[in-house]
Order: structure tokens, then C-alpha cells, then sequence
RNA sequence: GGGUCGGUACCCGAGUGGCCAAAGGGGAUGGGCUGUAAACCCAUUGCGUUACCGCUACGUUGGUUCGAAUCCAACCCGGCCCA
């Protein structure tokens, strides 16, 4: 492919990218790019907004460039204070390693896992090793002002938020990593860009070519407000079942249609123009297009076809009013009283919490709303609604 | 190291002896409207079979008191200023 296509593919929608010039002239050289993304196990659960960049990655590994994926397992023993305004907690070797294992398997359906397209390492592998005298050296090549130009860093020491002195060392041991693989590229969210050019300056310090840096944006999260993230619960999680995704797409704040449109997919550079241009000129309205968006995410992760299944059923309980086809089933002993079926069934947090949405109306059996909050549920087999989403069947007796 | 201010529920934050499971806001949840969008309106928001009853909860531990988030002591953690 031609260098001017393989530029456009790979820099379309990104933020930030250090420089255009260099990545030319990078691949004007003809040989395969090591294209490094690190991941921080901290977390088990791949969701839209970390695939942006995945897929990113993806997209060098199809151009024939070669990805270099780094496990965190050791800086995730710091804990990185990205995009965070407080210190991550510091988690045991244990728990990184159990995450990293089910990261790199979930990964797998995003990027191409064939030996000659990706490396992975763990950055535990060199930066164990340093001892004081070297991380002396490291240190002493940053000065205090540059790391306080940090924005997260500004921002806390301006609201009078601790930050630990070890906070400092993260984006240094992030830019060691790129220096020990000599990546070519490192790809990130926008909130990595001071960690992704600390690589650039390791790395001409040490004597390599620089590093070109690409971000691609955070996909804010179904709040509307916050990026996607795990610990908000504002996720869309590339292993949850289709209607689920679907369904969770569709609650998407319409603002943020032209990111998920651009981000969410895997949709070609034309594709995006084209429905957002649609979209933005009044020919698509907002609820067509998230379905399309919806259809295309599910068809990316369940396979083609699935996407429509989706929607299928997502009419048929939203627009019908039907129940859902996927409802889990529980047994129940006779006597079970309302409150008890909608605590065991997962449905409520608490039976407190189970009356008070019994006495709000919010509860349903089989239809009709509970108003006997206080009795027990007849022998019988039922579909229990609480709320507009969670169901569950029961069986009782 | 010294001085000073502070640590309250998911978050922010009020509360300085009983009327405090703790104001207010945010968030979240349920309901209405709707396109599972936004905006708006109403309600709820520690747990326990209703409850003005019990339990748990205001950094930790101990103490004073009939009674403590509130007073005392020690400790832990943080901000700011000085060194």
C-alpha cells in the first residue's frame, strides 16, 4: 500500500500525532514498524473506550508493521496516576498476574495474536531489574518543572491534592519501556500523551531515534460526562452478551454520536464521513444512527449477523413491550415473600431496597405491578420486572 | 522538625453533647414524559420482615458522660506555611 494511504489509515480521527513528518519518513523506510502499546493490568475488563486504541494497533499490524505489546506487570505495582485525581491503589503481584492472563485473552479478538505481527513482554522483565544507581540516572534526566507541566499533576498540586513522590517515576519507567523494545511508535489515549513523549526524551537521551507518538481519544462513557472506565460502571464491555452491548449503546447520550460513530467501530475512514455527515446534516436521525452503531459494534464482537438479532430483540422489549428471550431462571421455595424473590434473584441490592420500589410501583410480576409488598409470592411460575431492564423468571414452590 | 487546618455516607460537603442514619448538592435507583437520547417533573437513596424497635456507621484506639460525629488522650493519614 501506498506510504499517503497507509498515513491516512492510521492517523484518521487520532488527537495527537508526534509527527506526521517523522511517521513518514518511518515508513518511507520500508521496514516493518515496531508499534508499542502498553496496557496496565489493573483491570479485567476490555470495554469500548480501551479497543479505540486497540484497534488502532490492529490497523499497524494489518499495514504490516509489528505490535509491541507491553504488560504493565510491573508498573502496575505503582499504580498510575492517569487521568486519576488520586493515587491508584497498589495491587500484589498476584492480582496484575491474574489480570494481565485474562486481558491478553479478551485482546485476542481484537488484534492479530500471530507470532510475526505482535511481541508481548513485561516491562517487570527490565525494570526489575534496576538498581538504585540507575534509577538515579533516570531520575536525573527529567527536572521537577517539566513533570509539573503534567496536566494531571498541575491540576492536584493546584487543588491541593496529594501526589506521591513515586507518581513521578511512572511516566520515567513508561519511557524505559519504549528504550528497551526501541519501539518506532507508541500509541495511547489523549490522557497518555506526557508518559508517550517522556518515551521520546528516554529515548533520545539514550542515544535512539525517537519514538512517534499517537493518541487517539478517550471515549467518554454512558454517562456522558466521564471516560469509559470500569470502576464508573459507564462501560460497554467487548465480551458482554449482544444484547446487553446493543442495549447499552442505544442509552448513549446523543453528543456523543459522532465519537462512537468515529471510535466505537471499526467502520473505514469514508464509512465514518459518511454516516456523520448524514447524521449531522439532518438525513440520519440520532436514534437511526446509534442503531447503526449499535448493530455494528455487536456484529464486530459476536460475529456478522448478530448485530441485527440484537436489534431484533431490542424492539421487541422496548418498542413491544415483550419480554426478553434471555431471562435467567431461579427456583424458589413456597412462601417466598416479594421482597426475598427480588434480593435472591439479584434483581434488588437489599430488601429494603426491594420494598421500597415494590411501594414505588417499580416491581412487576407477570405484568402487573405488586402492590402486596409485604406478602409472599403464590406457587407458581412468574416473570419478575424490576425497573424497565431486570428481569428474572421464578419458580416457586 | 515547628506551626496551622483538616479526615463525615458512592462523591463533594453541613453538622461542635441529646431533636443525627446525620442538612444541601452531585450521582444512583424507581415513577411520569420519551427515541433505554436530552431536558423537565415526582419519589427514594445504611442494613434488618412494618416501625417513633434493633444493629452498623462520622480516620483508628481508648477515655469522660445517663448519652459522643460532636468533649479528652494517644496514634494514623493529608493540605498549607515555616525550616
Amino acid at each position: 500500500m501506498d506510504v499517503d494511504r497507509q498515513l491516512r489509515l492510521l492517523t484518521a480521527n487520532a488527537v495527537d500525532v508526534i509527527s506526521v513528518a517523522e511517521l513518514r519518513t518511518k515508513i518511507e523506510r520500508g521496514t516493518p514498524l515496531r508499534v508499542k502499546l502498553g496496557i496496565d493490568p489493573t483491570a479485567s475488563d476490555v470495554h469500548l473506550g480501551f479497543a479505540v486504541v486497540l484497534r488502532r494497533l490492529r490497523m499497524f499490524q494489518d499495514l504490516g508493521h509489528k505490535a509491541v505489546l507491553i504488560i504493565g506487570d510491573f508498573t502496575a505495582l505503582l499504580g498510575d496516576p492517569s487521568g486519576k485525581s488520586a493515587t491508584r491503589p497498589q495491587l500484589s503481584k498476584e492480582e496484575v498476574d491474574a489480570y494481565a492472563e485474562t486481558y491478553v485473552a479478551q485482546i485476542a479478538a481484537i488484534l492479530d495474536m500471530s507470532p510475526e505481527r505482535i511481541e508481548v513482554r513485561r516491562n517487570s522483565e527490565w525494570l526489575a531489574k534496576l538498581d538504585m544507581q540507575d534509577v538515579l540516572r533516570l531520575t536525573s534526566q527529567v527536572t521537577v518543572a517539566r513533570m509539573l507541566e503534567r496536566d494531571d499533576f498541575a491540576k492536584r498540586y493546584e487543588a491541593g491534592v496529594p501526589i506521591s513522590l513515586m507518581e513521578f517515576l511512572y511516566p520515567l519507567l513508561q519511557g524505559m519501556d519504549s528504550v528497551e523494545v526501541q519501539a518506532d511508535v507508541e500509541l495511547g489515549g489523549t490522557d497518555q500523551l506526557f508518559n508517550l513523549i517522556m518515551g521520546r526524551h528516554l529515548q533520545t537521551r539514550a542515544g535512539q531515534e525517537p519514538q512517534v507518538v499517537l493518541t487517539t481519544p478517550l471515549l467518554v462513557g454512558l454517562d456522558g460526562v466521564q471516560k469509559m472506565s470500569k470502576s464508573l460502571g459507564n462501560y460497554v464491555g467487548i465480551d458482554e452478551p449482544q444484547n446487553e452491548q446493543f442495549g447499552k449503546i442505544m442509552s448513549v447520550p446523543d453528543p456523543l454520536l459522532p465519537m462512537y460513530i468515529a471510535h466505537a467501530t471499526a467502520w473505514p475512514p469514508e464509512r465514518i464521513e459518511e454516516i456523520s455527515g448524514a447524521l449531522e446534516g439532518g438525513t440520519l436521525l440520532p436514534n437511526a444512527a446509534k442503531r447503526l452503531v449499535a448493530s455494528a459494534v455487536v456484529d464486530l464482537y459476536h460475529g456478522d449477523g448478530t448485530g441485527a438479532a440484537a436489534e431484533a430483540e431490542f424492539d421487541r422489549v422496548h418498542k413491544d413491550k415483550d419480554e426478553p428471550t434471555d431471562i435467567p431462571d431461579f427456583a424458589l421455595p413456597s412462601g417466598t415473600q416479594w421482597a426475598d424473590a427480588l434480593v435472591a434473584t439479584g434483581l434488588a441490592d437489599s430488601k429494603r431496597a426491594a420494598r421500597r420500589s415494590i411501594a414505588e410501583g417499580g416491581v412487576r410480576c407477570d405484568g402487573e405491578v405488586v402492590v402486596d409488598g409485604d406478602g409472599a409470592v403464590p406457587d407458581a411460575t412468574h416473570v419478575l420486572q424490576f425497573g424497565r431492564r431486570k428481569w428474572a423468571r421464578v419458580t416457586v414452590g
